[in-house]
DNA sequence: TTTTTATTGTATTTATTTTCACAAAAAATT
DNA sequence: AATTTTTTGTGAAAATAAATACAATAAAAA
């Protein structure tokens, strides 16, 4: 399977803003502040909520934590354990946010590759080499992979991630990977991006 | 403004899969090979062709050096100057990749950092500090620019680059940016990427 | 208390994207 | 030469997504 419906990514953006807003010390929120802060109009906000049920109230908005709370009922507030396969230089670039993606639940708890010399150093998440992957995903309940090796041995690594029980993959490798219908494939190729947005400006 | 029509993506990855295909010796192509490669249904390959005026052989496919000439046509090929903004963890591994990003006409010129340390070590391009941000955006005819800063920083930068004449920005920082109508922003928010296949996985 | 104002919630409309259906053409086969 | 097969190209239909319009309601003001 492949992506994502788009009301999440957005209902993913509320949640950004609401807690920054939270922070502020706001309480309250209409949804033209939300929209505003999301990118999105305020009918889009109010849509995506009325397709979820939360509910605010006429004339008083929403309440941000129980915005928050519904939210999280979406998303669910459990751990959730990821591995990335391939530490160069975006492999190590996502392991050294670690300590900010544990914020949100999002734990690395290991790194794969091949070159012996990354094994050492850790950046504080352990790397193993590949040959560990299948143990170390079936003892740690990992769900999520990031894949960051070259693209020529993507696909490989990702049928052996899915043979250990892998069920979603962020995808940085510019290829496309072949998947069972079942298995949640997101990807992040950069020069398309960038070759999308200079499109546009010349547009 | 937002984001890239759709279907802009779908063709470039068309065009990354024909290089590929080129590369293997392959001079001629079916749409349903292509759609293979890309991930996409044939019929979707052979509108989005048909959409751009692109033509195909009857019962004889596609000539890849056709296609890929057209869709150089659309795309453009001529050099585009990049500048990154943020040498941490991001803008390190992207800088890195320059090599490869030139091998598709995006050139980085220039990263910028507030943090004079990182302005030393090079990776191959040059490290500014921030107030270079405009001399170098104008010498160098820079269109697009990459933001890899924290997010408090983000809009602030970003307004930095649009003054200096900056049409397109990916941004990473988790924020969405303000900017003007004409300004073409995409954004990565990688902690939302692994959120979204997460909740996908337990649908 | 009544009226006005601001805001939500959603049904309806409009726009965009994808899929379906199939004619047209060219190559291959008989 | 006629028939069958394969594949493109595209109009029409279906599905999806976003914008519009407006009723309902609660708060604020008169
Ligand atoms: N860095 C970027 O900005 C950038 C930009 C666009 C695309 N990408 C893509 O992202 C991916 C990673 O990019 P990168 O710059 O980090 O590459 P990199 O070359 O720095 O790192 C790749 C890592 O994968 C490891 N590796 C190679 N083969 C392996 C295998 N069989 N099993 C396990 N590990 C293996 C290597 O040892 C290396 O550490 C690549 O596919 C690249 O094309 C990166
Ligand atoms: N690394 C990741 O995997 C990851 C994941 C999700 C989101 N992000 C986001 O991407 C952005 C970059 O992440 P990172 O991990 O590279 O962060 P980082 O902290 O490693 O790097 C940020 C860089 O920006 C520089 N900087 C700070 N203020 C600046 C300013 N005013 N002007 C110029 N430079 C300035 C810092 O000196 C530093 O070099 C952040 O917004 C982060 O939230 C990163």
């Amino acid at each position: 399977m492949s992506l994502v419906r788009s009301d999440i990514g957005r209902l993913l953006q509320y949640k950004l803003c609401l807690l920054r807003f939270k922070e502020l010390g706001v309480n309250t929120i209409f949804s033209y502040n939300l929209g505003e802060a999301a990118g999105v109009t305020a009918v889009q906000v109010r849509k995506d909520f009325s397709v979820y049920g939360i509910k605010g109230r006429k004339r008083g908005g929403y309440n941000i934590d129980t915005l928050l709370i519904e939210l999280n009922n979406i998303f669910g507030n459990s751990r959730k354990n990821i591995v990335v396969v391939g530490i160069g230089n975006i492999g190590k670039a996502i392991i050294q946010y670690n300590e900010r993606f544990v914020k949100k639940n999002l734990h690395i708890v290991a790194g794969f590759d091949i070159d012996p010399s990354k094994q050492n150093k850790s950046y504080g998440v352990p790397i193993y080499p590949v040959e560990k992957i299948s143990e170390v995903i079936k003892n740690n309940n990992v769900s999520t992979a990031i894949i960051a090796v070259p693209f020529q041995v993507a696909q490989e690594l990702c049928n052996i991630l899915i043979s250990a029980g892998i069920k979603g993959i962020l995808n940085f490798a510019p290829i496309i990977l072949k998947v069972p219908d079942e298995i949640i494939v997101d990807n992040i190729n950069l020069s398309n991006k960038l070759e999308g947005i200079i499109y546009n400006i010349n547009l």
